[in-house]
RNA sequence: GGUCCAGUAGCUCAGCUGGAUAGAGCAACAGCCUUCUAAGCUGUGGGUCCCAGGUUCGAAUCCUGGCUGGAUCACCA
């Protein structure tokens, strides 16, 4: 059932029999009516006056006057300046919706042995601290992405590629070596990947401290820099881990466990998972042997002291170190490895990369890289590049101190669910466990609407206070909406013994179900979308959107006190529905909806 | 400086494959709980859609130039 199509198809023959001439599809446009007249659908006349050869109003009347005639769907028509507007039988709205009932994933299509193969990876932590808000954006894209590709048919595959070697890890090594006289995160009772952060924090002002010192005796800032104690053990622990001494790669793995306990425990919290995850310890040797058989069979070149590089002049760019001189991988020639590995693993159409914007000239690089090397998927690789999280007062610099930790913010938001929920008695009959439960479902649907509804592409101004906000535009005010359908259809049950699942009979909808019908027609198109644009922030409009038209329609029409049964059943089924299309159009945004709250 | 992205109500954002009088939420103000959950509903005020040109029957939307903000142009990741 596709009114649009239909209505488009049927105007290019309406052209053909008035007017002799074959329409270009391109200039039928189809749009929903504005609020402000009377239809549901529009097709705008003046892009069709070369065929017609007749002014927009002439256009308007002579195409609407065909639809009426040969089209049963079309029940009326009017023309506003070269405007028009076509009503669908209400008989038609009323037959969609009886093809929906109780179907919550009518607007999904299901994958097949055709589906194209897509990729996502996003997380991709660093292990030497915990996440932080901007992970948080990170992580809510990529596995809401990942939902509506599958919802729109697609065969997905979400991985995470964890930043598990390096510099960075040594550093927080080696300040626990030297410090922490071989506490454990349980000797202190923290979270694995904040007792590493502390020693990852430790070892930056030991650093700092040390370079001051130098500077004091007379070195310059940059040899001071260079030469600090710390930053020089570091450097040596890494040639260590890179070759394999046990003592350092048996501090390390310690180290990581700890860490990856601690984010499981925040995946797990924020409902994040993936199908595989890969460890830059794994993929860097192998992106290592690719460039170095690049350079044997002449596609990179190499400087007279070791370092390898590859020439992007053509491409309009510059070079691009891909090892150093003393033969250590860099960033890039890492991707190079599990690119590749992820090709070999899944044979993918599509490798989507959720990676914040400030890296869009290394994934244009990366694309580059792979294509002059002669893989023919290097232009499936995408990047899916979001904007930066910022705060009220401005960037978040870990170095001040100002970033927003994914941890302290969900426990925070959670209190403040709890509160709020306290002080409005909602759930005063609850048992702790279970009170608790909904104040986290509520708090999560709170912080991921708020980051899940503004554009994955623009930067996003972090409000602490407007976050915990639950009403308006918020995740609480959905879940609300939800709660109050479910609420409806528990007392149709017990209170007055009736099924939902029954059938009723005559029944004409009036204008207000007719709207909530239209919505949930049009959830589809809506999926098709935001899996094109890729960005869940249409999902999440959509949904509020419903929301805001079942409260209204809620205040204004009687459901359980009708006394019509006929009626009240058809009302309890149309808002059951609308109930499945808000719980199928959050868990998109991977949002939970509470039975009650 | 080059490249890319953004600029819409006091604030946060929709709308951008050109279509009618530019929409929400928050904040402000005024109402609605003996009636299905008031985390709700109704109403009021609030706009040079950054600026200037251009294309078009029609521009917030497309093009050009400028202004402002951000990102990036590493042998960091």
């Amino acid at each position: 059932m596709d009114f649009e199509k239909t209505l488009k198809d049927t105007v290019i023959k309406a052209i053909k029999d008035l007017y002799s001439v074959e329409a270009d599809p391109a200039k039928v446009t189809v749009q929903k009516t504005r609020k402000d007249f009377v239809g549901d659908f529009t097709i705008v006349a003046f892009s069709l006056l070369a065929y017609s050869k007749k002014v927009p109003v002439d256009t308007a009347k002579e195409l609407g006057e065909y639809l009426q005639e040969n089209l049963s769907i079309v029940s009326d028509y009017n023309v506003v300046n070269g405007f028009l507007n076509i009503s669908i039988d209400k008989e038609q709205w009323h037959k969609f919706l009886k093809q929906i009932f109780d179907n919550a994933n009518f607007a999904f299509k299901a994958k097949n042995d055709k589906s194209p193969k897509v990729v996502v990876e996003y997380s991709s932590p660093n292990t030497n601290k915990p996440l932080h808000l901007g992970h948080i954006r990170n992580n809510l894209l990529g596995w809401s992405i990942s939902e509506i590709l599958k919802a729109s048919g697609k065969e997905v595959n979400k991985v995470n590629l964890v930043n598990d070697r390096g510099i960075h890890i040594c550093k927080s090594m080696l300040a626990w070596k030297e410090l922490a006289e071989g506490k454990t995160p349980e000797d202190e009772n923290m979270k694995g990947d904040h007792f590493v952060g502390k020693y990852y924090v430790l070892f930056n002002d030991e650093y700092k401290k040390q370079v001051q010192e130098l500077i004091a005796e007379g070195k310059t800032k940059e040899e001071a820099e260079k030469e600090a104690p710390w930053l020089v053990k570091a450097q040596k622990m890494l040639r260590s881990w890179e070759r394999n001494s046990r003592k350092i790669r048996q501090l390390w793995t310690q180290m990581n466990e700890w860490v990856y306990a601690g984010f499981d425990e925040t995946y797990k919290k924020l409902g994040i998972d993936f199908d595989k995850t890969y460890y830059e310890s794994e993929t860097y040797l192998d992106g290592k042997r690719r460039v170095l058989k690049g350079l044997t069979e002449g596609d990179l070149s190499q400087r007279d002291d070791g370092t390898v590089l590859i020439d992007l002049e053509e491409y309009g760019m510059d070079e691009k170190v891909l090892l150093r001189a003393d033969g250590t991988s860099v960033y890039i020639t890492q991707d190079i490895g599990t690119a590749i590995m992820r090709y070999d693993d899944f044979k993918f159409d599509e490798s989507i990369y959720v990676v914040g914007n400030e890296q869009d000239y290394h994934f244009k690089v990366l694309s580059i890289i792979l294509d002059k090397l002669e893989y023919p998927w290097s232009n499936r690789l995408t990047h899916l590049s979001y904007g930066m999280v910022e705060l009220p007062e401005g960037k978040m610099k870990s170095r001040e101190g100002t970033v927003v930790d994914a941890d302290d913010l969900i426990e925070e938001m959670i209190n403040t669910a709890r509160k709020t929920s306290e002080e409005l008695g909602k759930l005063s009959d609850f048992t702790k466990e279970e009170a608790e439960k909904v104040y986290e479902i509520i708090a999560l649907g709170a912080l991921k609407f708020y980051i899940l509804k503004v554009d994955a592409r623009k930067n996003i101004t972090f409000n602490p206070q407007e976050s915990i906000d639950f009403n308006g535009n918020t995740g609480p005010f959905v879940q609300y909406t939800y709660a109050r359908i479910r609420s409806l259809v528990r007392k149709a049950g017990t209170e007055q013994n009736i099924d939902i699942s029954g059938n009723y009979e005559d029944i004409t909808v009036d204008d207000k179900e007719k709207e909530l019908i239209k919505i949930m027609y049009s959830y589809p198109s809506v999926i098709e979308e935001a899996a094109k644009l890729r960005t869940p922030s249409i999902i999440a409009n959509y949904v509020f959107d419903l929301a805001k038209n079942f409260n209204k329609y809620y205040h204004e029409i009687p459901i359980l006190k009708e006394e019509d049964k006929n009626i009240k059943l058809f009302r309890l089924k149309l808002s059951n529905q609308v109930s499945l299309v808000v719980k199928s159009a959050m868990g998109l945004l991977g949002i939970d909806v509470p039975e009650r709250m």
